[in-house]
DNA sequence: GTGGTCTAGACCACC
DNA sequence: GTGGTCTAGACCACG
């Protein structure tokens, strides 16, 4: 029941806020599957080595979107998504990152061609670490 | 004595540290040169619109990994930086914002060839709003 | 949880910086063991008569060079410190305060006897004073 | 017309007090005389690297305690100085540094025969110092 | 004008 | 409860 979400309880930005961040993207994705059971608030939290006060917070804010539903005595679970959520929500966050990875390119004098090439290697050693753990996490394409 | 910085208040991320990314690119990407001198404490948080407390707190931090110095009464200056480490810093904060990238997009299950296509979206839509800015902010190719 | 810190707020010296000399002292000469417990910034701020914002500063400075480590939440502790680091870290900075001590002597046109003569009566004073707090502070000798 | 004073810009007492409180002991030390002349402002700003404004600060503070006179045209002047003044303001001010230095030994957990072992160290260090100057600064005894 | 220190108090994240 | 960020404004040191 392990989710690949990676959090550094260092940065800036909030625990809290980096999880949401992470399974949003894993069920509005898709990787997470209308009706598949989330880990239990304290698994999680032990999992990424937090407080379970800080999963149950997370897991609130996540039900109060609509995106899982936690039943009493049984777990949480991915909610029904509608389509056009779903759509809207990747289009934009993927968009958005991009620019953002644009935006610190251009601050730091990089060039067009530069940042295919360092996408391209991103990919592939993100494509390397995935095959290595033997998910199949690979890029599908 | 305008620096293209742009903050966004209600973001997770905190203001000082949103500031400080920005800065430390300009300087180290070399788009503010040696011996420069930054915009002062007031000056700057007029311009983004904080408190000159925190423009104070991003300016000691710089001072402390030793990329800007400031003289009382004088102003503060971007300091020497070595290529070396100007290169390595380069390099790794690129490397990364486009390893984060690539780390959502797979969470959505993108591909490679849409990738290279929303960066290339990126890409102009930001050369198109630095052109209409008409600051000369070009990327350079 | 009270430390033996005396501030003067009066003085041309900084309040922040007096603090994190006296606590610097209190962590390299083993005062405070490792992984001891300080007090909170409230109750520190409090016990000093001075803002938090300033013991703040103060624990930042200090976590900033390694000394302590602060985990939110939960507290702030004192880190593990390298005994070759402890020990050069004593031996230079008693070395210059009685460098100090000897510059002015001088300028005051002290001798090597009088020097010593007061040398002995500033410790009498003080181990005195600590005496009469009663709280076991002596000098282990 | 050097005068025998060290300050550190960087320090976090200001630099009028570094100088004030040195040319004080100067003075009342004996070591500058009635009626002797001190350096003129631009000469003392120009020899410790800092602005006239500073040093025409200290004059001002020392005049007005009545320790320097400052006659226009011809330069500033050592004053007469109360020998129950000298003697009060000697023995305070030895006895204060003795007294700091005392306290952080004892906060590094430092013996009374350490303190004499560091004592004599420091004495000898400045006196080598001072005979390798060639300015004749021996301690008198 | 510049930067440096400090206050009193607010709100947030986390345990 | 803990630490972390931010504000609005004051006063000082320095050029």
């Amino acid at each position: 029941m392990l989710l690949p979400i990676q959090i550094s309880p260092s940065s800036p930005e909030p625990m809290y806020h980096q999880i949401e961040v992470q399974l949003r993207g894993l069920i509005l994705g898709g990787r997470l599957a209308e009706g598949a059971p989330l880990p239990s608030i304290r698994e999680l939290a032990l999992d990424l080595s937090c407080s379970v006060i800080t999963i149950r917070r997370v897991y609130q804010d996540l039900e109060n979107e609509g995106l899982i539903r936690t039943r009493q005595g049984t777990g949480t679970f991915v909610a029904q998504v509608r389509m056009e959520d779903r759509e809207r929500n990747r289009l934009e966050t993927v968009a958005r990152v991009f620019r953002e990875a644009v935006e610190t390119a251009l601050r730091y004098d990089c060039g067009r061609t530069d940042m295919h090439r360092l996408l391209d290697e991103a990919i592939d050693r993100l494509e390397l670490e995935a095959s290595a753990q033997g998910k199949g996490e690979d890029t599908r394409e």
